[in-house]
DNA sequence: CTTATCTTTACAAACATTTTATGGAGCCTT
DNA sequence: AAGGCTCCATAAAATGTTTGTAAAGATAAG
């Protein structure tokens, strides 16, 4: 099994160690976001749907146990808790609010490691929990390939598919047209961004409810698009 | 969910271990057995299926990391490794041979309770494959492969019925031609999607009642399949 | 040998994508 | 302020691929 396209969140409000995380993890070619608290992390939950979560337990804002809670709610995602903490309370409290590991620091990064190939192993079927980016407008069902917007269902072709999950993915961002066509078409095709314009105006008449004044898929002139879920 | 009927399977060859872990596993109701070695607890997971194993690293016999891969290759079963050595490579070697968890002796029982807790609360009901799918319109005997639509019995070739199986147990799901083609005609076959587009033409113009704009069985274009129960 | 099923082939229709063309908006130079 | 330039939006034609369907050949089971 390869690593690719495996997604693991980190949440830590500790840059130094965001950053290991970050350089050692893509080393072995998973896809790494970070969150610096637990709120930044259920945003990210949402759009993005990581196939592990690795989470410190002291944050400010929503901390470890609160974060395994509300992300329960919402998704099996297998937890991993990272902590200082180790007494049992901690782990007890930590596990049984939805947490499938814990390990206390300092820790080796070989076991880490070994312990998030454990967990990704277990979920094969991860495949089979739908999932979905719900923003705003939009509730965008990735295993149906359905588009609701403010409940009205839209019909996308593949490449608009596509290019409307790659933005709401990234919700707010500037995406930039290079970026844009090397994500929809390979990386081969940055040079010709005459589809973009097309696909954009295709989608723009799909979801929009006026298409030239647009409220979701904005232009930002000379750089790229930006998607915005809307209320 | 009360611990009762859930069976935990302890392998260690030390008694003074096995003693305190049976007593205060069933005090919290749980439905104990104990083996002394690696063989005797594969004899025991052949007629007992635990729903959490718990096991020893060094044993006479055969160890626990052998334990692992052996009992993987038979079952998907939770595994605890307990161990006195607390070096990566053990925990690494161990999580890697298909334990999904690695606890480091001496531990505090609250821990290992809450983990065992944990490694249950990720199986819910994963064994049980149901002998028959019934959905909206659709009845589907899989002992009898017999299908009925809007209570009108069909005939579907074995290959056809593996198709609306397949389908049928991802309603709302868009299934890939790569996918569908690996599922029925096996991994090598997914360069030809010919039949493909044989065989759901047959199998609309049995299930449909008008073939020629499917109601149940819609295509995805440029992207594959998808089934929808109807009603 | 007959029957049921699977595989292969061929072609028109449907569809997504790519290409081309046109008009307009904003920015810079003069 | 006017012209030239680039970038953006839109429509529509051209291209190429995928899909539905029928039917003929191949294979296996009884």
């Amino acid at each position: 099994m390869t690593n690719e396209h495996k997604r693991i969140l980190v949440v830590d409000d500790e840059r130094q160690i965001t950053r290991v995380l970050r350089t050692t993890l893509s080393a072995q070619g998973y896809d790494i976001r970070v969150a610096n608290d637990g709120e930044m992390a259920l945003e990210l939950m949402k759009n993005w749907t990581p196939h592990v979560l690795v989470t410190d337990l002291a944050m400010p804002n929503l901390d470890g146990v609160d974060l395994c809670r509300k992300v329960r709610k919402m998704s099996q995602v297998p937890i991993i808790v990272l902590s200082v903490r180790g007494q049992d309370r901690s782990k007890v409290e930590a596990l049984d609010a939805g947490a499938d590991d814990y390990v206390t620091k300092p820790f080796s990064m070989n076991e880490l490691l070994a312990r998030i190939r454990a967990q990704l192993r277990r979920t094969p079927a991860a495949e089979e929990q739908p999932s979905a980016i719900t923003a705003g407008d939009f509730s965008i069902n990735l295993d149906a390939r359905a588009v609701k917007v403010v409940g009205h269902e839209v019909h996308l072709t593949p490449k608009e598919f596509d290019l409307l999950v790659y933005l709401a993915r990234r919700p707010g961002k500037v995406v930039t047209h290079r970026t844009l066509l090397a994500a929809i078409w390979g990386p081969n095709s940055t040079e010709q961004p005459e589809y973009l314009r097309v696909f954009v105006g295709q989608l723009r008449k799909k979801i929009e409810t006026d298409p030239s004044s647009p409220k979701y898929l904005l232009t930002e002139p000379w750089v790229g698009y930006r998607f915005e879920p809307g209320s």
